[in-house]
DNA sequence: TTGCCCCTCGCCCTCTGCTGGACACTA
DNA sequence: ATAGTGTCCAGCAGAGGGCGAGGGGCAA
């Protein structure tokens, strides 16, 4: 269901939605006794519906006959039916006046009162359920309404109007819904005024308290009235709702004519003619183009132009043209001379058009008329809630041309295309830091995270430092990273991690922790002690010994030949590490480890520069090739120092020959 | 009666800003 | 391994600009 506007000025549902309201009449205006008023226009199909009900007219004379007006029960929408209930006003004048009570289908009594002379009041009746509370209740907001639909809409007095089920004069409330509207400060509003032969059919909002906001019905046999004739005060209600009527003075200066369907009146025959048609479907001028018919000849005129590109006003300042006067002086405004005629009293804005104003004054006031019927959502205006509505029905209109990724807002799309697909992508650079961030918003979200004043403070976990910009904490602490923080009190040893500095401290203390269960001997570290154990307390130890093949010389530790082949040449570490077992194999993968470690940052940039797998045997195969330009700026760039350079390269060797990393051919 | 002009509604658009999930990086 | 953090990204809403088109006032 569509949500309607239900807190607007009046005028705003007296045009459009009356042609869709109105069924087809040709009104004509017959003056009879200084009454403006319109003859028959119903159908033939509606003087049909007349007929039939011929019988049913003649029962409703009597009371409390019920009428049941053929409700469709295929419908899934609420039908209303009408009945009778007898009239008791003492008013003399409104004795003939009908009372009409509304049920829903399932027979559940909505309309019970009747206050006053003349006026039905629909309140709510027991409710069976929301539903049925929503199509009644005006504090539910009318709009509800549109779920109500009408087949029948049976007067019950003889000379009311009858429409059938299949006849254009058939009411919809749904269509009634449209003209709803509450405006604050205004008691009553009238909703509908169909008007018949002898009688008039009213529906009227009446602005109770919050809660009580009612539909008034009213019929009455009067069609005529006396403008200068005050009503009483008893009789304002009824007096107020004849109002509504065509009528006209015809005693004093001024005539004043009265639309019966909307509240439109004016002082000219002329304009009231006019103003009628707008309540009908009559519309003789044909486009011959597009078969599209009109109301007057300006209006098929200004739309033959839109089939010609015929704009006699042009823009003398650019090319723009226009079908009407009024829409260059407009766009004159917009474009060049930005009068802007429409201020806000509140706030520097002003607008070209009031109904800007009127839309901007919303932000102030924070009226939100339009309410989504599936959420709480409720949106300052149409377009708002018609693109929130996408949101529910998922649909997302806007493709991406080049990835076809599809988006509900169409500035989304835009923002993804330019982002992804777009060159010289536009950056944000970070005016307190180097950060550069692809989209604004997410640099105010930087901004606010990293650079936004903190009334707390910010210690460092390193040192006693206090910030209060998460920024400037940040990079205060990245000093710390390599620093060797831990500082001996008995020397100049300095070091990273606290646990290296506890176990330097015993050397000071003479401090050994750590006893081996065998033998007592004492040792200041775990390590130290495990690798005493091994020696000489496992059976099942067997020392390591790394050979040289070339000089038969023997090394307890892998690094101890590796050094050795260095000298002699004879690449020895390559066929040591390949006999050995895991721990030689892990010891050495701890020396990568370590490498890896100390290089990290720089071979970051290496392995880019490397292309992924390659980056291993690119390394490898300029060592090997000897290409020493080469194999420097790629050892450069790897951040590989002299002095660890070459304890790399047999790694990496030892690495390719245990089928960690593959030798590139490239 | 008709045409012109102005007003208003309604629609669509853009720009803007916030939000939260996904993902990568880091401690 | 995990939690915290920063950036990317799409979703969504707020505000306002611009214009087509219909209706009413008024004068020719």
């Amino acid at each position: 269901m569509a949500a309607t506007e239900i807190s607007v000025l009046s005028e705003q549902f007296t045009k459009i939605k009356e042609l869709e309201l109105m069924p087809e009449k040709g009104l004509k205006e017959e003056e009879k006794d200084g009454v403006c008023r319109e003859k028959d226009h119903r159908s033939p199909s509606e003087l049909e519906a007349e007929r039939t009900s011929g019988a049913f007219q003649d029962s409703v004379l009597e009371e409390e006959v019920e009428l049941v007006l053929a409700p469709s029960e295929e419908s899934e929408k609420h039908i209303l039916t009408l009945q009778t209930v007898h009239f008791t006003s003492e008013a003399v004048e409104l004795q003939d006046m009908s009372l009409l009570s509304i049920q829903q289908q399932e027979g559940v009594q909505v309309v019970v009162q009747q206050p006053g002379p003349g006026l039905l009041w629909l309140e709510e009746g027991p409710r069976q359920s929301l539903q049925q509370y929503a199509a009644i209740g005006i504090q539910q907001e009318l709009y509800s309404l549109q779920e109500i639909e009408v087949l029948q809409f049976h007067a019950l007095e003889e000379n009311v109007m009858v429409a059938s089920e299949d006849s254009k004069l058939a009411v919809s409330l749904a269509e009634t819904a449209g003209l709803i509207k509450l405006e604050e400060g205004q008691e009553k509003n009238q909703l509908l005024a169909e008007r018949t032969k002898e009688q008039l059919f009213f529906v009227e909002t009446m602005s109770g308290d919050e809660r009580s906001d009612e539909i008034v019905l009213t019929v009455s046999n009067s069609n005529v009235e006396e403008q200068e004739d005050q009503p009483t005060a008893g009789q304002a209600d009824a007096e107020k709702a004849r109002s509504t009527k065509n009528q006209r003075k015809t005693k004093g200066a001024k005539q004043t004519f009265h639309c019966d369907v909307c509240m439109f009146t004016s002082s000219r025959m002329s304009s009231f003619n006019r103003h009628m048609k707008t309540h009908t479907n009559e519309k003789p001028h044909l486009c011959h183009l597009c078969l599209k018919t009109f109301r007057t000849v300006t209006l098929l005129r200004n739309h033959v132009n839109t089939h010609t590109g015929t704009r006699p006003y042009k823009c003398n300042d650019c090319n723009m043209a226009f079908v009407t006067s009024g829409e260059l002086v407009r766009h004159t405004r917009y474009k060049h001379t930005h009068e802007k005629p429409f201020k806000c009293s509140m706030c520097k804005y002003a607008s070209v058009e009031a109904s800007k104003l009127k839309r901007h004054v919303r932000s102030h006031t924070g009226e939100r008329p339009f309410q989504c019927c599936q959420c709480s959502y409720a949106s300052r205006d149409t377009y708002k809630l018609k693109r929130h509505m996408r949101t529910h029905s998922g649909e997302k209109p806007y493709e991406c041309h080049i990835c076809h990724t599809r988006f509900t807002q169409s500035g989304t799309m835009k923002i993804h295309i330019l982002q992804k697909h777009g060159e010289n992508v536009p950056k944000y650079q970070c005016p307190h830091c180097a950060t550069i961030i692809a989209r604004k918003s997410d640099l105010r979200v930087h901004m606010r995270n990293l650079h936004a004043y903190s009334a707390a403070e910010l210690k460092c976990r390193y040192c006693p430092a206090v910030f209060h910009e998460r920024y400037a904490l940040i990079q205060h602490q990245k000093t710390h990273k390599n620093e060797k923080r831990f500082k001996c009190k008995h020397c100049s040893y300095a070091c990273k991690q606290e646990r290296h500095m506890t176990a330097h401290i015993r050397t000071h203390t003479g401090e050994k922790p750590f006893t081996c269960l065998s033998c007592n001997k004492c040792f200041r570290q775990k390590q130290l002690l495990n690798a005493h154990f091994r020696k000489y307390h496992d059976a099942n130890f067997v020392p390591t010994v790394y050979k040289c093949s070339k000089c038969g010389k023997g090394f307890s530790r892998w690094i101890n030949l590796h050094r050795h082949s260095e000298k002699c040449g004879s690449g020895e570490a390559k066929s040591a590490a390949s006999g050995k077992g895991r721990r030689t194999r892990k010891r050495k993968q701890t020396i990568l480890k370590e490498a890896t470690k100390g290089q990290k940052e720089a071979a970051k940039g290496w392995k880019e520069a490397a292309n992924g797998d390659g980056m291993i045997s690119a390394h490898r195969n300029l060592c090997l090739l000897g290409s020493s330009d080469s194999h420097a700026s790629v050892s450069q760039g790897a951040g590989i120092t002299d002095a660890r350079h070459h304890a790399w390269l047999i790694v990496l060797l030892f690495l390719v020959e245990m089928g960690f990393y593959h030798v590139s051919n490239s």
